[in-house]
DNA sequence: GATGAATGAGTATTCATTCAT
DNA sequence: AATGAATGAATACTCATTCAT
């Protein structure tokens, strides 16, 4: 149940892995100038450097490329996010410097994030639970790490606190990349970072009654 | 710079109004369900009530609706918001109110805002600029408030705190809808809001110094 | 049950009659020349006289065209035979003139008569019964009219007798188009007319009989 | 004239035979289900248990296979025709039985039979007198046969009226699969013979003489 | 102003055939 | 001799847009 298989004509997996790794490259370059629809499947086979008969010798429907191209940016995302966070010790510090290095990868794949968000619902009902099943497993990477933080008692949430908070951190790596035209006028990065890390920690109030916690 | 013009065949300024009400209508039911890709004009024209040929007497082009329709929904949403935010007191208290308000509105409208974030992209880069600009100038909205909270001394922000702030609450309130496959399955919307603001306020730390201010 | 409906885009009844006249008349002469598989909807939209998004107004399916056409093919020849099987007088000597009638029409409609053997089978298994049940109402009137004979007792033919006779006849009357590569360069149509009938009615050994009918 | 050649790059004679058969029953009982047109040569090949690249190692062009397909077809035909007819002895009850016992062969190969009734228009201008060459060929054996009975003043036929006969009983042979769902609706098998065999030798009229040949 | 028939460029997909290994 | 990956011409079908009535 974790991974869709996309038929492919040619038996030799290690050609297929090599022709679909061109053919996603090309793939990705193209959403993200013109999105899914507006790219045709021969500009795909010609970014990829073979033929559309070609093409179809990998895929079944065109369909099967822009779940090809998603499959792989999770998988991309999630193994950088994996190979950070199996170090994280489960301390509010260590958990900051992971979300600032996941803002910084998501900061990095920002395009492909874009290409996600606006082309995912062309995905037939078939293949969008495989990926939305992906983003969940992302965020559970990071729930775990804050429960860690609970456990040790860095942190008192509860459950349902422990998720939101996954999910906003998680929203905000992505908002960097999909609000860019607002966001990247008037942050730097690491600013952004900052300033999120900040609020994501101590709130605006929280903030407050830290600096002041007597006043009230 | 604020609205950017559809051009109509027809002159009588009243009718391009009233069809184009219908025209927007049809064509919002239709894209929830198919998006603008496969949704095509005469789909659009039949749940408009009227033929493919009057259609084009309202419009120029497919992706003329497609403005129209987004543009009608910032309209709306800035419509409610307007609504609500004059009567905020500048008070924390009121501003929590307010974002309540808003997430409930946010939910209400929920497809209309994923088709928003799917379908924005289709836009002409001619177009995007005037959209972007509206959802700009609706977190201005917000700024407004967080500001008057701040000079009425209830919140300590600067000028870049109070704009991700706005940004952090406005995506937070689109996030039910766009991610209801997650979220919607976990809380209730009141929930939701509860803890988003919980989580806005106090974050993940400052939550537990309000708790246990003493100990400091 | 006996007529399938080909769906039209286009409203006026009219309209649509001429049109699908036009598409018929141009995919005829295509289909005779090279088969149904080996002709293009653009071939039969430009034979037709208009442009293949008209074509397209009118049908659904390529396959709708050959149903059109068959089914155009089949009105026609029943037209012509019911035309002249109402004046049968139920007598042997009429009987014979019908089918003489019947199997000069069949020469003349040689050409559609193969397509109808050759592509009748390329019809989905949706239109096919249709079809059939047509060739079965035209043999249908056959075995009326031999049933009149042997009512009158000008012939002495038991049910199943009558529609095996019926079922000969006919198909002799298309196998003058079908087997021409053979038949018509030893007979005429007249001698071969003149020679079916001999056979239809006295067999090879009833005419024997006839002229010496003592000698056993 | 008698056989077209199909090229083969293989050298090795028994080889192209051995290839050709296992080809050949492929292509038969995917004809038999989709047509000429609506099977592949990827299907062909894999039906036959080798690959596309083999497949063309011992033909030249897809029609070659359905050239390959009707030649053979003619030859089994003809094959088990000669051995019944050999033994024949020019005797109306020999001819009624070696009529009898084609019809029971042809209902047998009725699937065959359709085959060609359907595809044979497919054959290239230049294959097609090959194949009509054989049905010709097959036509002449009942011809001679019949001409024995003549010669032996069992029929009474003139060389036209043979020629026709021959056509008509051949014909019917093959009606039996043609036209198979009017027929095998109605009839058995021997019901069917029986009944053509009457009408055949007597006609409708025949019949009627023989039955109360006293009265005239 | 409204209609809907006509248009044809555009697109996904298939499949016979080739040819390097 | 056998394989199967690569090719690209061919083709059915769609749909935004126009324009005569």
């Amino acid at each position: 149940m974790d991974r869709r298989e996309v038929q492919a004509s040619v038996k030799d997996e290690r050609l297929v892995e090599k022709r679909r790794d061109q053919m996603i490259k090309g793939a990705i370059t193209l959403f993200k100038q013109k999105g899914f629809h507006r790219t045709t499947t021969r500009e795909i086979a010609r970014a990829a450097g073979f033929s559309i008969g070609t093409l179809y010798e990998y895929i079944r429907k065109k369909e099967d490329i822009l779940y090809l191209v998603v499959d792989r940016m999770y998988d991309q995302i999630r193994e950088r996010l994996q190979e950070d966070l199996v170090t994280n010790l489960g301390t509010v510090e260590s958990l900051k410097l992971s979300i600032a290095y996941y803002f910084r990868e998501m900061a990095e794949m920002q395009e492909e994030v874009l290409v996600m968000y606006q082309e995912a619902k062309s995905l037939s009902k078939d293949a969008l639970p495989y990926v939305l099943n992906k983003e969940i497993q992302m965020v559970g990477l990071f729930e775990n790490v804050i429960e860690n933080c609970v456990r040790n008692g860095e942190l008192d949430l509860d459950e349902k606190q422990i998720k939101l908070f996954a999910h906003n951190l998680f929203v905000e790596g992505q908002m960097w990349g999909f609000r860019r035209w607002a966001l990247q006028k008037v942050y730097t990065l690491e600013e952004y970072i900052d300033l999120q890390l900040e609020l994501l920690f101590y709130g605006v109030q929280g903030k407050v009654n830290q600096g002041t916690g007597g006043e009230r």
